[in-house]
DNA sequence: ATAACACATGAACGCACGTTCATATGAACC
DNA sequence: GGTTCATATGAACGTGCGTTCATGTGTTAT
C-alpha cells in the first residue's frame, strides 16, 4: 500500500523551518561529527587530549600501520582538528582547537550517564 | 618498500596509554556520535531542539518519505537520542537529553568559529 | 649523492550503512 | 469487524568510506 499524504501541521512546521539552521551550517557540522566519530580518530583524539605525539608513537599506541594511521591524521587535519609540527624528519600532531575537548568530554559524560 | 619498526618511545605510549579511556567506552561514543552524524538525522535532532513533533510533521519539513524518516528515529530511539510520546495514533518524538543539546551547539560553534 | 628513516599519498578491495520498495502492525472510527 | 490513517519493519540495492598494498616525498646522516 502506497504512503497517504498525512494531517500535517503546516504553521508548525513553518516554525520549525524558520529556526532550523542553515544546509550548508548542518553539513559542515555533520562533516565534522563524521570525522571525530570513527573509532580510530576517536582514540587518536583521545591520546592527543593528553599532548603531542607523533605518527611512530601513535602507531605503536593503537597497534596500526604506520599508513593507516597517517590516512587518519590526513582526514583529521583536512578538518581542523589537529595541527602539525615538524622536528627534523618527525612530525608531532596535536589537537588545534579546544571545542573538540569540549565534544570528547560532553560525549563521554553521556554515554556514562 | 616495507614499513621499518621506527623509534618509539615507549614510557611515552606506556603513560599515554593508561591514561585512555575503556575500549567499550570510546566504543559506545563513537556509535553515539555516528548516530547523530547523519545529516538526515542531525536535522532531526536540529528540529527537535525547538520542541517535540510527529513523524508526519518531521517528514513534510525533512521532504522524505515517511519510510526513511522512521527508519533514522528508530535508529536516534535505540541510542537513546530521543523518546516517544503516543497520543492517539499519532506518535510525537522528542530530545530524551539535554547532553545532545550540548554536543549540537558546541558543534555548532565550532564551524562557525 | 646515496642510503636509511619518518611520513604521505594513490589506487583498489570489501563492507557497513542509508535509501527505497514492499509489507506489516496498531489505533480509531464507521 | 473492516477500513482508513499513522507509523514501523524487512529486505534488497547502491554507495561512500576505512583498510591495505604499493609507491612517492622529504629529511638527516655518512
Amino acid at each position: 500500500m502506497a504512503y497517504h499524504q498525512c494531517t500535517v501541521h503546516p504553521e508548525k512546521v513553518e516554525e520549525v523551518a524558520r529556526g532550523m539552521q542553515a544546509p550548508q551550517t548542518l553539513d559542515r557540522m555533520s562533516a565534522f561529527l563524521k570525522v571525530v566519530a570513527d573509532p580510530t580518530r576517536l582514540r587518536i583524539v583521545n591520546a592527543l587530549l593528553m599532548g603531542e605525539l607523533c605518527v611512530c608513537d601513535l602507531a605503536a599506541l593503537l597497534g596500526m600501520e604506520h599508513s593507516a594511521v597517517s590516512h587518519q591524521l590526513a582526514v583529521l587535519r583536512k578538518n581542523a582538528v589537529v595541527s602539525v609540527r615538524q622536528a627534523g624528519k618527525v612530525k608531532y600532531y596535536s589537537l588545534s582547537d579546544d571545542h573538540i575537548n569540549t565534544v570528547f568530554n560532553v560525549t563521554l559524560t553521556h554515554v556514562n550517564e
